[in-house]
Parts: C-alpha cells; sequence; structure tokens
DNA sequence: CTTAACGCCTGAAGGC
DNA sequence: TGCCTTCAGGCGTTAA
C-alpha cells in the first residue's frame, strides 16, 4: 500500500504521537509479522525501551530506542499503525496484529489485514540489512540526470520498471510512478537504458513535484491507507492517471487514460501526452 | 551482473 | 441475488 508520501505522511505521525515515551507491554495477536523471530524473544526486545527517533528510509521505518537498539517496519501492502491517546477512546477494530502500550496509557495498534508486513529487531551498532542496497531518497542532491542515466544504462527493462526498482530511486511505488511518467510526459514502455538527458531530468523533477503535492495532501488513499490518526489522505483526488483507465486525459482532453500490465503491474498512461 | 515469474494473504470489485 | 474470477499501492526468493 504505502509509498513515500504515505510512509512520511505516517513517520511524521509517529514522532508526533510516541517520541521519547516508554513502552510498557507489547501484545502480540499475529506471529506472521514477526517472521523467524519467536514471540517472546520479540516481546523481551521492548522492555523499558524509550522511542528516541523515527524515520523513513525509501518505505521503510526505522525506529530508534535509547538503548540503541532499531525495529525496521515494512507496512507492504495493507499495514499501518493507528495511535489511541487512552483507554477511554475506541479501539481500532479489525486485523489489529500487535499493539504497543506505553507509559502514559497510549497505545499503537498495528493493523494488517493481508499480513505481508514485516518486522525486524537490531540490537545497537547493528548493520541494517534492509538499508543495504537501498536506492537515494527522491529529494537526495545526489540524484541528477547524468547520476540516473548511469544507473540504468545497462537495464532492459521498461522505464516504469526501473523506477520501481528500490535498488534505483527508494520510495517509489506503482501510483507514483504511473503519475510522474505522465507528469513527464514519457512513455513508460520506453526502454530504461534508452532514456535521453533530457527525459531523465523530466522525471526528476517531475518526480519531485508530485512526491511534494502528495506530501501536502498527506498521501493517497485508494482503497488501505490511512494515516496514524486514522485520518485518509488527498491526493486521490488530483490523481491524473492512476485507475482512470478508460477517461479523458485531465492534461489533454483528447486521449482516454489507457492501462497495461508491465512486470505484473498495472500501468495507466495517456497515449498522447506520453509518446 | 541481468530478467521474469512466483508466492505470500485477505477482501473487494467485476463479470456472468 | 450468487458464484466465480480477477485484482490490489510490494518485494524477497528462485531460476535461467
Amino acid at each position: 500500500m504505502p509509498e513515500l508520501p504515505e510512509v512520511e505522511t505516517i513517520v511524521q505521525g509517529l514522532r508526533h504521537c510516541i517520541l521519547a515515551k516508554q513502552i510498557i507491554s507489547v501484545q502480540v495477536r499475529h506471529k506472521k509479522p514477526l517472521g523467524n523471530l519467536h514471540e517472546q524473544e520479540f516481546k523481551n526486545f521492548f522492555r523499558r525501551e524509550i522511542v528516541q527517533n523515527i524515520e523513513r528510509w525509501g518505505k521503510y521505518i526505522h525506529f530508534s530506542f535509547t538503548s540503541g537498539k532499531s525495529m525496521i517496519v515494512h507496512l507492504r501492502m495493507t499495514g499501518k499503525f493507528v495511535y489511541r491517546s487512552n483507554s477511554g477512546s475506541p479501539q481500532p477494530a479489525a486485523h489489529i496484529r500487535i499493539i504497543f502500550t506505553f507509559n502514559d496509557k497510549s497505545a499503537l495498534y498495528f493493523q494488517d489485514m493481508r499480513l505481508f508486513a514485516t518486522f525486524s529487531l537490531y540490537p545497537p551498532h547493528h548493520t541494517i540489512r534492509e538499508k543495504q542496497n537501498l536506492g537515494p531518497d527522491p529529494f537526495a542532491r545526489q540524484i541528477t540526470a547524468p547520476w540516473f542515466i548511469d544507473v540504468v544504462k545497462n537495464r532492459k527493462i521498461a522505464l516504469k520498471s526501473a523506477l520501481l526498482d528500490q535498488h534505483v530511486i527508494s520510495g517509489l511505488g506503482n501510483i507514483y510512478v504511473c503519475e510522474i511518467l505522465h507528469k513527464a510526459g514519457i512513455d513508460p514502455r520506453l526502454t530504461a537504458y534508452k532514456i535521453t538527458r533530457g527525459q531523465a531530468q523530466k522525471i526528476i523533477n517531475s518526480m519531485r513535484k508530485v512526491l511534494k503535492l502528495a506530501l501536502k495532501y498527506n498521501g493517497t488513499t485508494i482503497r488501505d491507507f490511512n494515516g496514524v490518526d486514522n485520518k485518509s489522505g488527498r491526493f486521490q483526488q488530483l490523481l491524473r492517471v492512476y485507475q482512470r483507465a478508460g477517461k479523458l486525459c485531465k492534461t489533454c482532453g483528447q486521449a482516454s487514460i489507457q492501462k497495461i500490465k508491465q512486470a505484473q503491474r498495472s500501468t495507466f498512461f495517456c497515449p498522447h501526452c506520453q509518446s
């Protein structure tokens, strides 16, 4: 589900709600998100820990604790965190998998309908596997047109698939890649290594514009995404191609949005604007 | 090094 | 209405 704007919205919400709080109990209602970890070692990990910092790494959420330990969460498709300030307020209902309770009686509910999300735990000063091989953040200054051309120089896959590859740039997902390519006016089927310098620059500019706007709107809610406050994003109002197959392009008004499959994922594009 | 395909899960939406 | 099929914003693993 969540891509960069949604994960960033969640991280900011989490910082607002749980920073500097001490965990007093952890309830595990489903073991799947723990992967290979045993329930007891998972629970013991958080004993007396205080949340020191929360950061986004691509689509990963990195929690660090005052002891130096860290936890990495990937929400995948349907994972979400919902905060509840005290025991009086209503409890989130369905698909609650893990509950963290804090010293002020507030609680963080982890929900995940499809059980794809993953939690991993690291001792202090440990190399974090998830961070290895993750491409730069879309807003990193390292990303320039020549840099992008170099990164995809041996990639014979479609440009759209290359942008979804987290080793290239981290944080983009299907919705935003479709929207970015439409804004850039580039055909998603273009072979990645054939991109010109001008096209690379257009992609970079469009990527930053689209993501900034989506961040301002607290992300996109199609079906699953909600912030930590359980409120929806609003960027879905501004989508120009995603899930608009058969509808007239809002930009040119001349062609209808096409839907195709690329690497088993849906791609939406305007054949007039993106040729 | 690269690419394509599969599997993990549940629920909603669409077709007939 | 109901049943069956397809689809969903992701990514790690595997095989070629």
